[in-house]
DNA sequence: TCTGGCAAGAATTTCGAAAATATTGCCGTT
DNA sequence: AACGGCAATATTTTCGAAATTCTTGCCAGA
């Protein structure tokens, strides 16, 4: 239901979120080159529309632009995946530090509301939960109920940017993924040491992110071990 | 003679570094309308070309876009200046530490070589190294060759993204310095202790940072104490 | 006098054709 | 058969006019 054009929206950065779902849900794949006719058909807009969405993008790292030689997908590789990693860590132990002298009443009751929200519909899913989008959207909000009282914009706004590159990788491993490790335990530890100002929860949010990562090394590692530019093929 | 258009370059690319330019120096001034019609005739080119530059800018947060109300070169304040101050200690620590822990020979033949050009230019330039466009680009190349060996791509961006933001308080506030403080024996103690893998050159990286954005603060604060979203003019 | 709404003007945003550049395939030569 | 150069094709990049949206000023009604 939030396919209606809301008031004082461009079609360009319509366009800009479209793109960037399709790149981070893999439905255009690493290291495809993105044809503007194509695009053109898909999005149905023009070419300039597409290209400012494509310099957005580019800044973000979602998409590189090589000269005069277009626009591709980020590529994805296993190094790429290990320093987004760390920088996150970096970011998120920043943050939540920051979060946890601040935040206020207000910030605590957010985080056992979003807690609330995500665990109520992980039980309605059952094991299946990983692959639910609604259940990504609570699950990306809880994280940011967390750390969002830190009061710094800077630190938030690239701790998102951070976020969104690595949900490529948890997603391009997700269907090749057999077992999952009950995260609910872990995120009602992570909130019950915030809440309770613990500076243990900084290594337990460091470790959440770390473990996440390895399995989707273990899981999907095969997909980007060798990833080489241009690897991946056009939709034909 | 960096005019030269280079083989490979699009005209956006040179069009987006001008328009980086000249919001860093403020020739753009901070809260300033960007109006397409008077970008067109300074830069000569067409509107989607500077569109596609802005909406670059935009994602690099220089300038801002509300909407369908165009866009504004992103306003100035004292709490962006120390969040953004802050962001910046926790990269540089990082970049550095892992620079010191993993640089190589090559790494450190870099680190003296940056720092003699500096350093000759400003014996040769005297007290007004300050206002040198040269020496501020040596000055720049100097604090990354020491942190270039961390080996992470992300941190290194972000770090990069960050400096030139703080670029233009830095610039901003020249013009109303008296005096400045000796920053060659700064940099001659932060290389050495960098050099010789000192933990302490952690410290002293934060408090370069720091002191400089005191200054900058000191001299130039009341440039953006109360500044309003728009409260710049335009040039008419 | 004040408020609300409409119309004229100004600015942004979108569009697709034209120009510039890169890529591919062919042919002649060695 | 291998290589280099040239023409043909494909793709990107730029342009300015047209459509859309926002802003401003005016006028009628209370």
């Amino acid at each position: 239901m939030d396919q209606v054009k809301q008031k004082g929206e461009t079609r360009a950065s319509d366009v800009l979120q479209r793109l960037r779902d399709d790149i981070l849900s893999c439905e255009l794949k690493p290291g495809e080159k993105l044809r503007f006719e194509a695009l053109r058909d898909r999005y149905e807009v023009s070419f300039s529309t597409l290209r400012e969405a494509l310099a957005r993008l580019a800044a973000e790292s979602l998409v590189t632009s090589e000269g005069q030689r277009g626009f591709v997908v980020a590529p994805v590789s296993i190094e790429d995946l290990e320093d987004l990693t760390n920088a996150r860590v970096l970011l998120e132990r920043e943050n939540l530090r920051l979060s946890m002298k601040q935040g206020d009443d207000a910030w605590e009751a957010d985080i056992l509301a979003s807690y609330h929200r995500m665990d109520r519909l992980q039980s309605r899913l059952g094991e299946h939960y990983y692959f639910d989008a609604d259940w990504a959207q609570l699950h990306s909000q809880f994280h940011f109920a967390l750390v969002k009282a830190s009061g710094s914009p800077v630190l938030l706004e690239m701790r998102a940017k951070l976020f969104e590159r690595a949900h490529r990788y948890r997603r391009m491993s997700s269907q090749f993924r057999t077992q999952w490790r009950p995260k609910e335990t872990e995120h009602k530890a992570i909130m019950d040491a915030v809440l309770d100002r613990e500076p243990a929860a900084l290594d337990l949010i460091e470790r959440h992110i770390r473990e996440t990562t390895e399995n989707v090394i273990e899981f999907a590692g095969h997909l980007f071990r060798d990833e080489e530019p241009g690897g991946a093929k056009a939709a034909g």
